[in-house]
DNA sequence: AGAAAAATTTTCACATCTGAAAATTTTTTC
DNA sequence: GAAAAAATTTTCAGATGTGAAAATTTTTCT
């Protein structure tokens, strides 16, 4: 990867298109003059805290100073000919005490939405806890058993197989099994769940 | 400058919603374990190179992993409480030689994807006509019966229940009732199908 | 509950980055 | 064209990042 050329004329492009000379960006940016002049010639691969303190002292965002091209790059040229099987039970597995998700395809990157197999596990909402929320929006649909939807905003609603829901993930929400047996359902989410500390 | 904090937090974020151990992500990313565990703690300013690795393994832009905001930003200004059920047999019901899709929630609008209930009419091949193109990207879950997926690039795919593929729609593709009894299938697209008729 | 396995953090030697100052190159001025 | 000034590159010592392996913590299994 020879990014660190990249980065390196990208400063220097916009340094020269400002009119600066390396002492006036580095009294801009607080980065030291010895250090642009060699991130200007890939003699190095800048920190962290120094690409920021060169976004800033350059106005741009880093994406913009790293990639040059930047959000259209990134997503604009989506691969066109992914193609990915899913076959019962493959898929990334995650516990957590509410649900046993099934990432299906977690091979596929940059998904514009992410399909889940999931078990719900939570048979109350006092069990359940505090309601979730996330970006994006999400479809959820039954494929055995009994769910109940919980949401901030509206009343309970109660899912059997073959029904669903189609919800904004910014509005609380939990998915209760109400039936007998097992739970199973499908879930589409266009955001990643936050799944941290 | 707090950033290495906020970059600290979101590769554990975008890391664990992948679902990853740290000793994966450095397999993918190239980046040893050590160095991600200090910077998912802030404890050091990563140079470029290893941030570029890491944007690499997590398939994400710079602009992701250091600012967060981006995406999310440019996304946020979707609407933010809506609620609808999908109750079984409900939606707006459209035929094709094809397919009879049923458009679950079609009261919703600008949805960021269509969850489609369809069944699989076409028997062959020839029956089926040319491969079918159209924006985005779908996923597709067969509920019950047997479909044998066709497609531009890939060799033929037979999918029973339970089973699913995720693929870009700008491939031509096409949906293939194999079984005895009829295909029912979950397609979800983040475009509108040209359904002509 | 305890043992084994897995995941994460810490340690430490080595590599690399950083910035002040010196050396060099380029530009300006007479 | 030479001296002075400005801009840039190089040098070098101290600071910091990096990764292998050890130590620790967490999770899984019985």
């Amino acid at each position: 990867m020879s990014y660190k050329s990249e980065i390196g004329k990208r400063v220097k492009q916009l340094r020269k298109a400002e009119g600066l000379t390396l002492v006036e960006l580095a009294a801009r940016s607080g980065v030291s003059v010895s250090s642009i002049s060699k991130i200007e010639n890939g003699a190095l691969s800048p920190t962290l805290d120094v690409i920021l303190k060169l976004c800033d002292g350059l106005s741009v965002a880093i994406g913009d100073l790293v990639t040059g091209a930047e959000e259209e790059q990134a997503r604009s040229n989506a691969p066109n000919s992914r193609f990915a099987p899913a076959m019962k039970g493959d898929g990334a597995l995650i516990s957590t005490p509410n649900y046993d998700y099934l990432y299906l395809c977690p091979d596929v990157k940059n998904k514009q939405f992410l399909p889940i197999h999931a078990r719900v596990k939570a048979r109350s909402e006092t069990q359940f806890g505090d309601l979730v929320r996330h970006g994006g929006e999400e479809f959820l649909y039954v494929l055995e058993g009994e769910v109940e939807v919980h949401s901030e905003f509206y009343e309970p609603l109660i899912l059997k197989k073959g029904d669903g829901v189609y919800l904004d993930s910014t509005m609380g929400h939990a998915y209760i099994n109400t039936g007998d047996e097992d739970a199973e359902v499908l879930c589409i989410c266009t955001e990643r769940q936050p799944y941290d500390s």
